[in-house]
DNA sequence: CGCACGAGTAAAGCACCTTTACTTTTGAGC
DNA sequence: GCTCAAAAGTAAAGGTGCTTTACTCGTGCG
């Protein structure tokens, strides 16, 4: 019954975090040989979240569920390190704009390619539905749990 | 196609994050509930590691994925809160046997209810085969990205 | 009986986030 | 126009929890 597979033990909620940080294990290390050894994986997350359109701090730090502070102080390690730059704000005050510059769209790039592939990697091993029908699952759990907007993906337990 | 569903947009590895993340506050909040708010959740492991039949230090250091001392720590936190004893080993030599006290094994069980439920609970949302079908999904991610032995949970990133 | 090895312990270091406290800019109400 | 609350951002100290470095203790092998 289990002694031959231990993951038929492990409960749910440990399956999620084992897959998560497996997946994030492979795709940080992936990174790191193509010399982006200097991004921990909560600036792959920044990343995400700055996106095409750029973000405030504030902004930031809600998505990743932080104080203002910590995202600040991302920002400004990102900054130091040339992926992105603070722009003026449209909306004035003492906003400003946390914007990619083009090393960052290109480090942005290279990580959405990586993580397709891992996908990709993934969903071959997966039966029918694919990985499709896996994120699907996933999705009604986050909805379940979350009761409405997506939760941020905090950087620690 | 995104506007309505940020989830879509998410990378896979991602939503494994939010998942994961939405379940152990889910857990955590219930057990905080039951009394138990001196546990965090690398102490969930922890007692899922230890188990019925007890375990060392570095045994349980090497599940966790940190180092021996940092899985001390969190003994010596677990064993003056009443939770675990240092028994004799039966291997002899410096080993000491980690086992629960009633009091861990009660924990354990409530533990144990309260994941089931949890998982129940998502259960019910999820289509076609249910429960199963994910757990039958992370169990296969995982195996392929950790080619072979179940991969320890790491309390951070 | 000497010694390497592995378990365990001790203490300092450090990474990364939070807390507390402040400044700057805007806009709304009187 | 002035006041002031609200929100963005910054600064500096604090704290938690892990790692690093370095050690001790017990065993078994030669």
């Amino acid at each position: 019954m289990s002694a031959n597979d231990p993951l038929k033990d492990t409960e749910l909620t440990f399956l999620l975090g084992m897959a998560f940080q497996l997946a994030l294990a492979e795709f940080v290390r992936r990174l790191d040989a193509e010399g982006y050894d200097d991004l921990r994986p909560v600036h792959g997350l920044a990343f995400q979240a700055i996106g095409a359109g750029g973000i405030t701090s504030t902004e930031l730090a809600t998505r990743l569920g932080v104080t203002k502070q910590a995202a600040g102080q991302i920002v400004t390690y990102l900054e130091g390190r040339g992926y992105v730059r603070r722009d003026e704000h449209a909306a004035g005050g003492r906003r400003r704009l946390v914007v990619l510059t083009d090393q960052g769209r290109e480090h942005l790039a290279v990580a959405g390619r990586t993580l397709h592939a891992l996908e990709r990697r993934v969903g071959a091993e997966l039966g029918e539905g694919g990985v499709d029908l896996l994120r699907e699952q996933l999705a009604v759990l986050i909805r379940e749990l979350s009761e409405g907007d997506p939760p941020p993906l905090r950087p620690t337990w």
